[in-house]
DNA sequence: TGAAATGTTGGGGCG
DNA sequence: ACGCCCCAACATTTC
């Protein structure tokens, strides 16, 4: 009566063997493994990755691929859409069941049901483990009628709960051979690069292969240096844009090399472990926190699809903005003539990422300087961030432009000079990635305009707008604004 | 997870 | 000694 089919793993977010529950509940089985992982360059999807999220993705199926293949199961790469690709391997193999973890993207979830009917249709059954979040959306609404709408009591109901659970280890390699011999073709990597994930650009991916490592591996060792470096100092380092102060673990996060509960207990084991009753503990909970934004983010998705492209708070369906080639390009180029907002754009073009004050400044500053539609501005980060997640994309996006629910308030202006001096006050962020200005002194160097004239002109554009002028017309637009659904107290 | 405008206070220079 | 002004420094309000 023993089944001895085997059963396909398919990897999709989740580009590791540790705490991988589709895996470990497979092997767990006692049956055959075959790991794959489906790329379908025609699929109909709302949100394709962009352009840094596929290097990051080349690179990390890469590294999966060869992990797999050193524990005892080579991973089957497929290249197609994902219903039909699946049965097909399932036939071949003689494969009745696939096993997943989920994706938190409610489309995702759509299109999964419709995979796993299909699938059902031709005898193949699918199942879903628990994916990346710490709680399931649908059980914390429990008992209430409205999703969670403001993050601080969403973060102290969230810590109130039994904590997530333990993360899995890397299961034992499987005991049974691995799929039929036959299922193997080309090596990974010729096919990774076949399939040409990565595209084309001007001044190609050096920077991003510089800066970054992808792969489980090195997600594992940077979680590692972050706790023994860097967590206890979190709170008083996280703002300084100049100095590694962040975990960087995002992009792992995204791609699933680490898992959000191995991350949640890592910092709070160390929490339990070291506890000091000050600063260090502040500082662990501080980061422990930003998971929690991670987490409302993906909740808010989950309960309000629309995220990514219409604001929460329909007042600003109305909002004065207007896209403008001109000024989008200058912002994306790093061109606006103010050096933080610059440095950063161009941080985030040459190493696919962007320190989170520098995303609060540069999004602030294209949203209220320039009256541009914040929706331009995700689309950029979407394609540009190596950890471009949707969620956490759309919500901070809506965050910043102040019509999200939980918002910044709109009035609230980022001062790119004061942002400057406050969290990069020699410089050093703005001389790295805006050479132009490096021999500045660091008094001037946030506000370039005003060195002295009798100095060679710098080749660094004068600013796109006035400060304070561009201030005053984001508040005169913000007033326009009918106001907050008054009528609603009354 | 601001910043600017406005208000208040207190010390010191000075007639 | 006294009142007056100036203006940091800080606090509060407003956007």
């Amino acid at each position: 009566m023993s089944d001895k089919t085997p059963i396909i793993v398919w990897f999709r977010r989740d580009l590791r063997l540790s705490d991988h529950p589709a895996l470990s509940a497979a092997v767990e089985a006692g049956r055959p493994l075959i790991p794959v992982y489906i790329h379908d360059p025609d699929a109909d999807d709302p949100w394709p990755t962009g352009a840094a999220g596929r290097w990051w993705l080349r690179h990390s199926l890469a590294h999966l691929a060869d992990a797999l293949a050193a524990w005892g199961a080579p991973l089957l790469l497929r290249q197609g859409p994902e219903a039909a690709t699946l049965a097909d391997l399932a036939a071949s193999c003689g494969a009745r069941a696939v096993f997943c973890n989920q994706v938190a993207e409610p489309w995702r979830q759509a299109q999964d049901i419709a995979v796993s009917e299909s699938l059902a249709r031709r005898g193949v059954g699918m199942a879903f483990f628990s994916g990346s979040v710490l709680f399931d959306p649908e059980r914390l609404m429990a008992g209430r009628e409205r999703p969670w709408a403001i993050f601080a009591p969403f973060w102290r109901r969230c810590l109130s709960l039994p904590p997530p659970n333990r993360p899995l280890p890397v299961p034992s390699a499987p005991a049974t051979p691995p799929g039929p011999a036959a299922l193997s073709g080309p090596s990974p990597h010729a096919l990774l690069d076949a399939w040409r994930l990565v595209p084309e650009r001007p001044g190609g991916w050096d920077g991003l292969a510089a800066a970054w490592t992808p792969g489980e591996a090195a997600a594992q060792a940077r979680l590692s240096a972050f706790l023994d470096d860097t967590a206890s100092d979190y709170q008083q380092q996280r703002d300084r844009v100049d100095r590694p102060g962040t975990s960087c673990l995002s992009p792992s996060l995204h791609w699933g090399e680490l898992s959000v509960r191995q991350v949640w207990h890592a910092v709070s084991d160390s929490l339990e472990r070291e506890p000091d009753g000050g600063a260090d503990d502040a500082s662990r909970r501080a980061f422990l926190r930003q998971l929690g934004w991670r987490e409302f983010s993906t909740h808010l998705l989950h309960h309000a699809p629309e995220l990514p492209s219409r604001p929460l708070n329909p007042r600003f369906g109305a909002f004065p903005s207007q896209s403008d080639p001109n000024a989008l390009a200058a912002w994306q180029q790093g061109r606006t003539g103010y050096p933080l907002v610059d440095a950063a754009m161009r941080q985030m073009r040459e190493t696919g990422w962007m320190h989170n004050r520098l995303r609060m400044v540069a999004a602030s500053f294209l949203v209220k300087h320039l009256l541009v539609p914040w929706q331009d501005g995700a689309a950029w980060f979407w394609d540009g961030l190596v950890d471009a997640d949707l969620a956490n994309n759309s919500a901070s996006w809506q965050w910043v432009a102040g019509c999200g629910t939980d918002a910044a308030p709109f009035f609230r202006i980022f001062n790119p000079v004061l942002q400057g001096r406050r969290f990069d006050p020699e410089g050093a962020l703005v001389r790295r990635f805006v050479p132009e200005l490096a021999s500045l002194a660091a008094a001037h160097l946030h506000e370039p305009w005003r060195v002295g004239r009798g100095t060679p002109p710098l080749q660094y554009p004068p600013p796109l707008v006035d400060h304070s002028w561009a201030r005053q017309r984001a508040l005169a637009a913000f007033r326009s604004l009918r106001p907050e659904a008054e009528s609603e107290s009354l």
